[in-house]
DNA sequence: CTATAAAATTAGACATTGTCTAATTTGGGA
DNA sequence: TCCCAAATTAGACAATGTCTAATTTTATAG
């Protein structure tokens, strides 16, 4: 699904001039759960479409971030990740991979978080460290 | 409190051998509550004691990590920074200074984290982010 | 269609954070 | 005191990210 047009749709309904470089990134970073850096997304982009640059990759990813396209996380050891779900949820390291897996909103419970003394709190996630269970 | 004589002894007890350097380092990070980064941690014992370097701050905290004296976390966007409380606990991010702030266990409650399908859980926390309420 | 100006892209310099290596210094124990 | 292992060090190197100035592309006014 997505298709070219699907994505440039998508991009101008947020503002956002879809240039050849944009579609090509949107498409790749839109369509997978693997929370890729931004050098992970060059590298992935570049096989596509060999003209684009590193400056534009970072750029973009950073305009879609501001744009409400993604979101950015820095949560494990290494590079800031970028991860299209943007609705909220949580998080697991997995400790042997070290890759990270989105966690459904509703999977854990955290109570009390508005009965913080002495903080507004604007968003919160769990984020678990462990590893997947055989057969998953 | 935490005088060099017991910072000296606190090292022993964990197999480490207490140079002039380690325990420097150590009365700095054991006594904040700051979350440093290892740059932080060297601009300041360099203040203390001239004749330490970038390499040791380095080691030394990474060693301290090891043989479980600190924590160290990558939650916030920047570099890692070092926790002496080994307690678990939650963190809040202050999002108008970017300081990384301790939030106690039992502040907030995380249920069913044992009932997550798929995965085996080492450990967890809550990252929040907010502010300080006025009057804190 | 063409000219123009704004937007987008780019290469590469630069900064920060962290690791590594090889050489030197230090300090504990025979 | 001497020797050797441990600790420290400077600086090279790598990875990640930002920034600038120049170039290319694109939208659109004329």
């Amino acid at each position: 699904m997505t298709s070219a047009t699907d994505i440039k749709q998508l991009l101008q309904h947020h503002g956002i001039q879809p240039s050849v470089q944009r579609v090509a990134i949107a498409e790749h970073v839109l369509a997978t759960d693997r929370h890729p850096s931004a050098d992970q997304v060059l590298q992935e982009v570049q096989r596509k479409l060999p003209v684009v640059s590193r400056a534009t990759v970072y750029n973009t990813l950073k305009l879609f971030v501001e744009k409400g396209l993604l979101r950015q996380y820095q949560i494990a050891e290494g590079p800031t990740v970028y991860d299209a779900n943007i609705e909220r949820h949580h998080h697991l390291i997995d400790e042997e991979t070290g890759r990270v897996i989105d966690i459904p909103w509703d999977a854990v419970e955290v109570k009390n978080v508005e009965g913080l003394e002495g903080f507004e709190v604007d968003s919160y996630m769990v984020v678990l460290r462990g590893r997947r269970r055989d057969g998953s």
